[in-house]
DNA sequence: TCTGGGGTCCTAGGACCC
DNA sequence: TCTGGGGTCCTAGGACCC
């Protein structure tokens, strides 16, 4: 530990997605709505171009889950991870809206660059989360409550009156964090160094950052449901419990945290993409075009980012919610679609259970690299990355899926997975 | 009709090398 | 013949977060 206590605030969006939408609509302002994953139709309807507004169906909403609800929903009942359906049933009046990945990623972009007026050492958490350091620009905790104020103000501005925050403020970010969720929406929250290790013992185990479901089922096997009952349990006794863990665990029942603001924003570790079918799939040829659609968006971030990858990672689950997955490296660096196509494809077939109808593809990719592209021996392949760029470049422009390939609209994929369609659609 | 989708980090065991 | 120990890479799987 340093002398030097540190000033950290953790920030955090009330109801993101859903404040965002009501800024962007004013009818949606004061009602009951919530955000849920993109609808689901079929293949064809993946990730609409940015600006179109899907109408919401009942079935369009099979197998999607809230994934933001507004302050009149949350009044109502509706919670995060609750089925759209589920939700729809407890408040019939709710109205659902598919999630729009662009309009939010702008906010994010406003949000950050506010806080960056006022300090470089900002450390984004989430889409709607970041963490700062205000040692050095506050004189003291009253200082930092201005300045948080002041963000405050600027972020309603800026984003929107209806983006509203929620602030804490303490000596690091697993105390500022737990301020900031202690007294939700929009409050402000300081807990200064001489109080910490007072707060803390009065919150409990399952409020800290890092502290979920399961730690709190085993904490409760070994006798300790209570944060008092932590800070009793010796720094051996959690590591021989909880390994590295234990040090954490120890560490947050004294008020300690980590007080690093990581400002850099580091590259990506994987990139990956998983959907749930509306219906299970049981024939070969679906699934294989599906997985082939699930390469394509992969495939389209991981060179949208400039990276290639080592290693492959897929997952499926079926029906009955087992679920089965493998990973493994590979030499050459990849980014090309249907490289990464016949990789997953002998993949899954390997682990695949024939005749068993699956729920959900997942795929992802790690192990990335930023080497420069392959050097392409036949012409032919070069045309082959020309067109690779030619499409990402009007994905890029007019969204994902305004270009797909022939067998991911309606043929099967046998001969076909090379044929490029313009797709009208829109 | 029934729990999504995007990530990060850690651990453990086996293979393999020195 | 018998039996260490350390290090690293690989894969599987689990925990957490929003």
């Amino acid at each position: 530990m340093h002398h030097n206590k540190r000033i950290i605030l953790h920030i955090d969006f009330n109801s993101f997605f859903a404040s965002v939408e009501q800024q962007a609509n004013p009818f949606l302002r004061g009602k009951p709505i919530a955000i849920t994953g993109k609808s689901k139709r079929a293949l064809d309807s993946v990730d609409l171009p940015a600006g179109i507004r899907l109408e919401v169906k009942q079935t369009d909403m099979t197998r999607t889950v809230v994934t933001t609800a507004s302050k009149e929903a949350k009044a109502l009942g509706v919670k995060t991870a609750m089925s759209s359906h589920e939700a729809k049933r407890i408040a019939p009046e709710l109205i659902l809206i598919p999630g729009d990945p662009r309009k939010y990623s702008e906010i994010t972009r406003r949000f950050l660059r506010i806080l960056k007026r006022y300090t470089p050492l900002v450390e984004q958490f989430s889409m709607d989360e970041a963490f700062a350091d205000l040692t050095h620009i506050a004189e003291d905790y009253m200082g930092a409550t201005l300045i948080a104020q002041m963000m405050r103000n600027d972020i309603a501005n800026e984003c929107g009156e209806a983006c509203t925050v929620s602030l804490g403020i303490a000596p690091n970010k697993t105390m500022a964090k737990l301020a900031c969720e202690s007294k939700k929406p929009s409050g402000l929250t300081v807990i200064p160094d001489w109080h910490v290790q007072e707060f803390v013992l009065q919150q409990p185990l399952a409020s800290i950052c890092g502290i979920g479901h399961r730690i709190e089922a085993r904490l409760a096997r070994m006798g300790i449901t209570s944060m008092r009952e932590l800070k009793r349990a010796s720094r051996h006794e959690l590591h021989i419990a909880f390994k590295q863990y234990g040090g954490f665990l120890y560490d947050v029942a004294r008020g300690h945290g980590s007080d690093t603001i990581t400002a850099q924003k580091e590259d990506p570790k994987s990139i990956g993409h998983s959907y749930t079918f509306p219906h299970n799939l049981i024939h070969t040829t679906e699934i294989n075009r599906h997985l082939l659609a699930i390469c394509e968006k992969v495939g389209f971030r991981l060179r949208k980012k400039g990276f290639y990858a080592t290693r492959l990672n897929i997952h499926l689950r079926y029906g009955n919610t087992r679920s089965d997955g493998m990973s493994f490296r590979f030499k050459d660096p990849l980014a090309d679609t249907l490289d990464l196509y016949k990789q997953a494809y002998t993949c899954m077939e390997k682990i695949r259970h024939r005749h068993e109808a699956i729920r959900l593809i997942g795929l992802s990719v790690s192990g990335l690299v930023k080497s420069p592209p392959p050097i392409s021996l036949w012409p032919k392949q070069e045309k082959h990355y020309e067109a690779i760029l030619a499409v990402d470049a009007l994905s890029q422009r007019y969204g994902f899926g305004t270009v797909k390939r022939g067998s991911t609209i309606n043929l099967s994929f046998k001969e076909r997975v090379s044929g490029w369609h313009y797709d009208h659609e829109q």
